[in-house]
DNA sequence: CTTCCGCAGCTGACCCATGG
DNA sequence: CCATGGGTCAGCTGCGGAAG
């Protein structure tokens, strides 16, 4: 996944959700930021930061913040990404329990959720759900960074789909290099991290990636340990 | 003892920008 | 037109303290 004629800022603050104040050839500008999370622990003052420009002249922001720098480590932070580096991995083959697909279809809808991937696989199909992951403590990559109810509702279902015959994952992309363990953040949120253990009981596969990151681009990597 | 007022803390609505 | 989710602010509730 290509980001294209990337250019470089300076964070100063994010004064809500959907915006941020950065610094731009010396020149204050307002862009858009691509993340749902808070990001406390990488939104700080002064870091080095990488945005697109944007195509769409109705916007009202010219540029989307999509990757920072945490000391020399890059993490983007483009939420919507993550879904389209795992299904780009699946369709090249990357994913090793998923080779060979018959069929792949993104953002399917299945009782009362939407989950992100639908595949079929010979006989076998069912529902995958990707978790883009920015937050890291120590050299381990954590979900999630903030309270997440719907996050926990949709891994219920996950497991209610996989008593109904499907074979469904959930899949921790680590939006970022070099980190080669992953853990559900208990501290943070209690109810989810159960409801991923419980999905792993109940046969789920849970699978963790790294992440090639650089600051035009973004590509699936390694297969890391999930401490569950 | 009862009533009223003030303040703190909590809830809910709304806003922000974007893309589906 | 809706979903996204944290921040902000207004407005409401409930509690405590003080005064009649």
């Amino acid at each position: 996944m290509e980001y294209i004629r990337v250019v470089e800022g300076v964070f100063i603050k994010r004064p809500n959700r959907f915006i941020a104040h950065v610094l731009i050839d010396n020149k204050e500008e307002i862009v858009h930021v691509k993340n749902t999370g808070r990001c406390l622990e990488i939104l700080k003052p002064g870091v080095k930061v990488f945005l697109e420009p944007s195509t769409n002249p109705n916007r009202k922001t010219k540029y989307s913040l999509i990757s920072v720098y945490k000391k020399d480590m890059l993490i983007n932070i483009d939420s919507q990404v993550p879904n389209k580096v795992v299904y780009d991995g699946i369709v090249s083959n990357h994913i090793e329990c998923l080779k060979d697909v018959t069929f792949l279809k993104r953002e399917v809808t299945y009782n009362n959720s939407r989950f992100d991937i639908y595949y079929e696989k010979g006989k076998e199909k069912g529902f995958i759900e990707v978790k883009g992951v920015t937050l890291e403590e120590d050299g381990i990559a954590m979900f999630p960074d903030a309270p997440t109810t719907r996050g926990t509702k949709h891994i219920n279902e996950l497991i209610e789909g996989n008593k109904e015959g499907y074979i469904n994952y959930i899949f921790f992309l680590i939006q970022m290099d070099e980190i080669n363990r992953f853990k559900p953040n208990i501290e943070r949120d209690k109810a989810f991290s159960e409801a991923v253990k419980k999905a792993k009981e109940n046969g789920i596969t849970i699978l963790g990636y790294n992440s090639g990151v650089t600051r035009d681009s973004i590509i699936i990597n390694k297969k890391i340990y999930i401490d569950i």
